[in-house]
DNA sequence: GCCCAGGTATAAA
DNA sequence: TTTATACATGGG
């Protein structure tokens, strides 16, 4: 380990299976950025660094050990077992072992609980690049600078502006819907940190409270932001999944970990559209 | 120009 | 309770 901060390598060794491209490409997070290295730049926590692989150990760049040990390892979610979910997971149904062997290296991730909100707030009716672009322009504008990216913006700050302050975003009908988040978690209305640990149902409802928050969106965040694995955005796309790939079971065949099995189905279909046919 | 995108609010049946 | 439509914007 050296000294300063930035020269710090943290590896990890080959024992825990990640795919960066898988993990952070996949529709759960819109911020990561892939750089000519084929490395990854990445904010969280208002703390940056570049993760890449390398002889299938992963690197972590920019992040001293404490940093390391309370933030990163948590953020991607380092010590859960994925190799035995995926088992599990894998014998419950032949699609679902062929949508975990599709992208094995999925994890999810611990996202701060605000960004996963604001930002499936932002994805709904709207398209992975837009998404992107939105969020992008958001922290450009209202985070703060931190080496050579953005902060993801604080709810306090987004709390005291208006829809002419968000039109620069180009966000449409949702910027109202961001500013009421932002107001009601600013006063506590709707209480992120007691949200995480209340039983799904609950915490489902108290997050639909928001204006722009459905069932999906609240699904998104809870999965995503709160880590909550049970979470299951339950959609017309993937209710089509369900009937198509799992003779029409229901998502509690999942279990416990329905979230990443969703996580796994969305992006093997997305990636194979004509699955959907074939499977039918 | 067209269709669609990790949906939701609103009104109507 | 379920179903239909508008919604802002722009990628493909």
């Amino acid at each position: 380990m050296k000294n300063s901060k930035n020269l710090n390598i943290i590896k990890i060794p080959d024992t825990i299976s990640i795919d960066l491209d898988q993990t952070l490409d996949c529709g759960q997070s819109f911020r990561w950025q892939k750089l000519d290295d084929y490395s990854y730049r990445g904010i969280a926590y208002s703390k940056e660094i570049k993760i890449t692989k390398k002889d299938s150990c992963l690197l972590i760049l920019g992040s001293s050990k404490y940093e390391y040990d309370t933030i990163w390892k948590n953020y991607f979610d380092l010590d859960l077992d994925y190799d035995k979910i995926r088992d599990t997971l894998s014998e419950i149904h032949p699609n679902m072992k062929a949508a975990t062997e599709y992208a094995p290296g999925i994890r999810i991730l611990r996202q701060e609980p605000w960004e996963a909100l604001c930002s499936f707030i932002i994805s709904q009716n709207n398209n992975i690049p837009r998404i992107k672009g939105i969020i992008s322009r958001l922290c450009e504008n209202f985070g703060e600078h931190t080496g050579s990216g953005f902060s993801f913006p604080d709810y306090e700050t987004l709390s005291k502006l208006n829809e002419q302050d968000l039109s620069y975003l180009r966000a449409g009908f949702r910027s109202a819907y961001i500013l009421d988040a932002a107001k009601k978690v600013f006063k506590r209305e709707i209480n992120l940190e007691e949200i995480k640990y209340m039983p799904i149902d609950k915490a489902r409802n108290e997050l639909m409270k928001i204006k722009g928050v459905g069932p999906k969106v609240a699904e998104c965040t809870l999965l995503y932001g709160m880590h909550r694995l049970e979470a299951f955005p339950l959609d017309v796309w993937m209710k089509r999944a369900m009937k198509t790939l799992f003779d029409g079971y229901t998502y509690e065949i999942f279990g416990e970990y329905a979230g990443i099995a969703q996580q796994y189905i969305f992006h093997y279909s997305r990636m194979n559209p004509q699955i959907f046919s074939s499977c039918g």
